[in-house]
DNA sequence: CTAGTGCAGACGCTA
DNA sequence: TCTGCACTAG
């Protein structure tokens, strides 16, 4: 029987990103780089490319696809298994090929780890530290090695942690990140030293790892060639998506696995690149080619499938006055008499308003809520429409800008696994401790000192005596933590157990009990998902949840709702209609990047990654003036805005513009209308007297 | 030594 | 507006 050729539906360009080396060019095993524009079916051409090789014979097992979110990694798996599907005729109960080694780089980086740990040296029960642990942890040495005399206005913690983080994913000296990025902490270059050798030495007594740890020792685990040999030889295929957000470490990590670049595929944009802030460097791509002992084949998909003409010229026209890049302008067939809007609004609540009501009327025109979004800079920029839609009962669910985990009480119960996991994980350590009344910072310190000193530090805990006004509670959580320990115990008992010990201590330390107690309880139905303890805190730290909804609860997976979301987090995405807020200057820009031109830059890319997620209409909001957030409360300080300055006079062209309330009256009548009064107080104030 | 109060300062995107 | 720190009463 013969199945329909599943590279039919590509392009040329995109064909010859999916068969590279297999079929015609067998034998070419030069690495290759997708230069994809935005909208141009780079996902799909990802997935062809996966499912290609494995219709060759390659093995899932032996592949390697390191994508930006697990969500990615998923989406790439589901469409390379349909294409697969297709091509193969497999049956839809069968079992569809998953790929074990896909996942960010720093998730496959801790696999990776964990697995030759006793072969370098680390303890494989190692816990992670996300951001804000990893700064209390600099805080504290900070404080010990007495940086933290107020008179001395040493950087703060978090300074410090951005520079480490700097100099480790930039692989820049000290003094050049100093030069280049903290002019203002230059003074201070030997005492960071001192610090972030005093921190490296903390975090490997503690055996907890950050994040730059899980690249920086995979890195140096695979520039041991004999290693290096080993790991590269266990993967025949290294794909990377988002190539252009990668930093040097990992493409280092990319070289030392695979010096010779047989089998690396890398796909990227250098027009979408908007992670410079954390280290990315576009220099990675358009380094590529020359990076490897064969030089790279490059393919470059120009066609868009995405966006309206009119929309991609709005977009082309914005990018095209960016600085440096590779002269590339998408084209497409869609042909379309809508421009992009530009509308002009009086305010943040006006913009809400505006939004709202164009939400609704699309929706009359028969397009889902679904199929619309609204982005923004920064994840509190949309609390106004947030208010807005939750009056209007219009159901939301907000990506981006999470702040769950970072939230006390969940802190605090992953803190207790954490601890339980790695007993010599001080951070954990001293935030569960402080749970318990009647101990605080000293008897803490106290308790972790003697767990440090013991040969077994969970023996240590239990013997450990506490002030006389804790020892009931710390009674229980001495056995909570015993119990823990428990080898016959099954994921997720564990969290049940936490759980239990935890509500009680959340009902005394907080006013608000109820609405966290029910964010515990989302906290314990997330634990279930994963197959161990171990798994749960290790990928909720490096790929935690990143959908927030209102109020009302998590929207059913079949209901309808709309989708807000950071530009940040709406990469690789696309909907019918977008909306962007604030498009003014100091906004986007945002006024904190307004510094150098490579901040200004990486500004103008997040502007055009907004509008090119648009497929057909694109609406970017203009508020005229805005309130400054930093006021007391009432205050109405507000600033008058301008446009974006990365659209010029010279390009309004492309733009349809409007203003609003003043030139669409009929709609504004709309909004007011459907308030029907509650209650009529004129009426009331009558009859009080009658 | 803990736990509560008052004040200053930050306030972005994220693995 | 909210968080984190310093200070103080018990």
């Amino acid at each position: 029987m013969q199945y329909p050729d599943p590279l039919e539906s590509l392009n040329p360009q995109q064909r010859e990103a999916a068969t590279h080396g297999t079929g015609e060019t067998a034998g070419d095993t030069r690495p290759l780089l997708v230069i994809a524009g935005a909208g141009s079916g780079k996902t799909n051409t990802l997935a062809h490319r996966v499912a290609n090789l494995i219709r060759h014979g390659a093995d899932p097992q032996r592949m390697m696809l390191l994508t930006f979110s697990r969500r990615a990694a998923q989406e790439m798996e589901r469409r390379a298994g349909s294409v697969l599907q297709k091509a193969l005729g497999l049956a839809g109960t069968q079992q569809m090929p998953n790929l074990p080694w896909s996942g960010t780089f720093h998730a496959i980086g801790a696999r990776l780890l964990r697995e030759y740990a006793p072969r370098i040296g680390l303890e494989e029960n190692f816990t992670i530290h996300d951001r804000g642990d990893a700064e209390d942890l600099i805080g504290m040495v900070r404080h010990e090695i007495g940086f933290s005399d107020t008179k001395k206005r040493f950087p703060l913690k978090g300074t410090c942690l951005g520079i480490y983080s700097r100099v480790m994913n930039t692989r820049e000296p000290l003094h050049l990140v100093l030069q280049s990025v903290y002019p203002w902490c230059t003074q201070w270059e030997d005492e960071l030293k001192k610090l972030f050798g005093a921190y490296v030495e903390a975090k490997q007594q503690q055996n907890v790892l950050d994040y730059d740890d899980l690249l920086a020792f995979w890195a140096d685990m695979v520039a041991e060639p004999t290693l290096a040999e080993e790991i590269g030889a266990r993967f025949d295929h290294l794909l990377v998506d988002e190539y252009q957000d990668t930093n040097r470490l990992q493409a280092e990590i990319l070289l030392a696995m695979k010096p010779t670049g047989q089998g690396v595929t890398v796909v990227g944009d250098d027009a979408q690149s908007i992670y410079a802030f954390r280290g990315a460097t576009v220099r990675n791509i358009l380094d590529f080619p020359r990076q490897f002992t064969q030089e790279a084949r490059i393919v470059t998909l120009e066609r868009n499938y995405r966006s309206t003409q009119p929309i991609l010229d709005a977009s082309n026209a914005v990018i095209a006055a960016a600085r440096e890049r590779h002269a590339k302008d998408l084209f497409t067939d869609k042909a379309s008499s809508n421009r992009a809007q530009l509308v002009l609004v009086p305010d943040e609540a006006q913009q809400a308003r505006w939004v709202a009501d164009q939400v609704l009327r699309q929706r009359e025109a028969g397009s889902t809520l679904k199929a619309q979004s609204v982005l923004f800079r920064a994840s509190h920029h949309s609390a106004a429409l947030e208010l807005e839609l939750a009056r209007r009962n219009i159901p939301f669910v907000k990506f981006g800008g999470l702040k769950f985990l970072e939230a006390a009480h969940i802190k605090d119960v992953m803190a207790v696994l954490r601890f339980a996991h790695n007993p010599r994980g001080r951070m954990a350590g001293f935030r569960v401790a402080q749970l318990v009344p009647g101990i605080g910072a000293a008897t803490a310190t106290r308790l972790l000192d003697a767990m440090a000193e013991a040969s077994d530090p969970h023996q240590a805990l239990q013997a450990f005596e506490p002030p006389a006004a804790a020892k009931a509670e710390w009674t229980r959580l001495a056995a909570l933590l015993a119990q823990l320990q428990e080898p016959g115990l099954a994921w997720p008992a564990d969290m049940e157990l936490a759980k239990t010990w935890y509500l009680p201590m959340l009902e005394r330390m907080h006013d608000d009990a109820q609405v966290r107690k029910l964010d515990v309880e989302q906290l314990a139905r997330l634990a279930a998902g994963y197959a161990s303890r171990e798994r749960f805190l290790t990928e909720l730290t490096l790929d935690p949840p990143e959908v927030t909804s209102d109020q009302s609860g998590p929207p059913l997976r079949d209901e309808d709702y709309l989708i807000l979301s950071t530009i940040h987090s709406a990469k690789g995405q696309e909907w019918k209609a977008v909306h962007v807020l604030n498009v003014v200057d100091g906004c986007i820009p945002s006024d904190m990047a307004t510094g150098t031109t490579e901040e200004l830059e990486e500004e103008r890319r997040l502007l055009y990654v907004a509008m090119t997620r648009a497929k057909e209409h694109l609406h970017l909001l203009v508020p005229q003036r805005f309130y400054v957030s930093q006021q007391a409360g009432g205050g109405d300080r507000h600033v008058y805005a301008g446009r974006t300055r990365f659209i010029t006079e010279a390009m309004l062209a492309h733009f349809e513009q409007l203003a609003w309330p003043q030139a669409d009256a009929a709609h504004a009548g709309a909004h007011a209308q459907p308030q029907a009064p509650v209650m009529q107080v004129r009426a009331r104030a009558r009859a009080a007297w009658r």
